[in-house]
DNA sequence: CACCATGCTACAAATACTGTAGCATGGTGT
DNA sequence: ACACCATGCTACAGTATTTGTAGCATGGTG
C-alpha cells in the first residue's frame, strides 16, 4: 500500500487534502496505537512489539517505514521515539485516553436500562 | 471482525481497556473517515457513500453498525448523524484538519532541502 | 569462538475490503 | 392500480492487507 504523502491521492480521497492523508494513515491497522504506544517514551523494536502486545514484526516494520517517512516518528540510538510533529499530533490525541473511559462507562450504564 | 467493546479483549490487545477499544475502532478503514464527513452535518446512506468517494456500500453498512453499537453515530429521519459522543469524540480529533495542513507544510518544506 | 539478543525479512495462511450487480421497500406521477 | 424511480442495503467473488512462525544477519559479551 503507497504511503499516504499529502498532495497525492490516497485510499478514500483523490483530492490530495491533507487531512485526508492522514485519515487514511491513522486508519490503517496500527498505526495510532504506535503513536499511542510510543508516547510513554523510545522504545527498541522488539520492546515495541511488546507494548503493542499482538503486531507481528512484519507490519510493524511496514508502519515504522511508513511513520518515518511522513516524519512522526525518527530512530535513535535508543531506539524509535516520536519526532517533534509526532509528539504534536499526540498532543492532540490524547484527550482520547480519558475520553474512552468515560465513553466506556456510558456504553456500560446504557447496557443496564 | 468483532465490534470492539471496551471491557473486551480486542484487536491488538488484551487488557480490555478502554482505549485499546477506542484505538481498535479507530484503525479499522474507514471508521475515522466516516465520522469526519458526518460532522458537516447528517447524512443519507447514499450521500454518505459520495462524501466518502470511494467507500463500497458493504463496508460503509458495516462500520455504520459498528459506530451504531457503540453509540457514537446514530440514524434519524433525516440519515445519519453523530450522537452526543460522537459530537464530542469529534471536538477531539477536529484539530487534526488544521494539524495536517502544517505537517503538509513541513513535508513540503523538508523535501526541498 | 561459542552464545545470545536485536533488528528485521520471508512467505504462506487467514482475514478484511472492494466493486459490481441487484433486491426489497417506499414514495410519485398518471 | 400500475409503471417508474430513488434509497437502503445485501450477495459474492476477486483483491489487498494482516498475521504468525521461522529464521537470517549483525553486533556485543564472556
Amino acid at each position: 500500500m503507497a504511503i499516504p504523502l499529502p498532495g497525492r491521492q490516497v485510499r478514500g480521497s483523490t483530492t490530495g487534502k491533507p487531512i485526508m492523508a492522514l485519515l487514511d494513515l491513522l486508519g490503517r491497522t496500527w498505526s495510532l496505537g504506535i503513536i499511542w504506544h510510543l508516547h510513554t517514551g523510545p522504545a527498541t523494536f522488539r520492546e515495541l512489539q511488546q507494548r503493542c502486545e499482538k503486531i507481528s514484526p512484519t507490519l510493524l516494520n511496514t508502519r515504522l517505514k511508513e511513520l518515518k517517512t511522513l516524519q512522526l516518528i525518527e530512530s535513535q540510538a535508543s531506539g524509535y521515539q516520536l519526532s517533534h510533529q509526532g509528539v504534536d499530533l499526540f498532543a492532540i490525541i490524547s484527550p482520547l485516553g480519558s475520553w474512552s473511559s468515560q465513553w466506556a462507562q456510558a456504553l456500560k450504564e446504557e447496557s443496564k436500562l
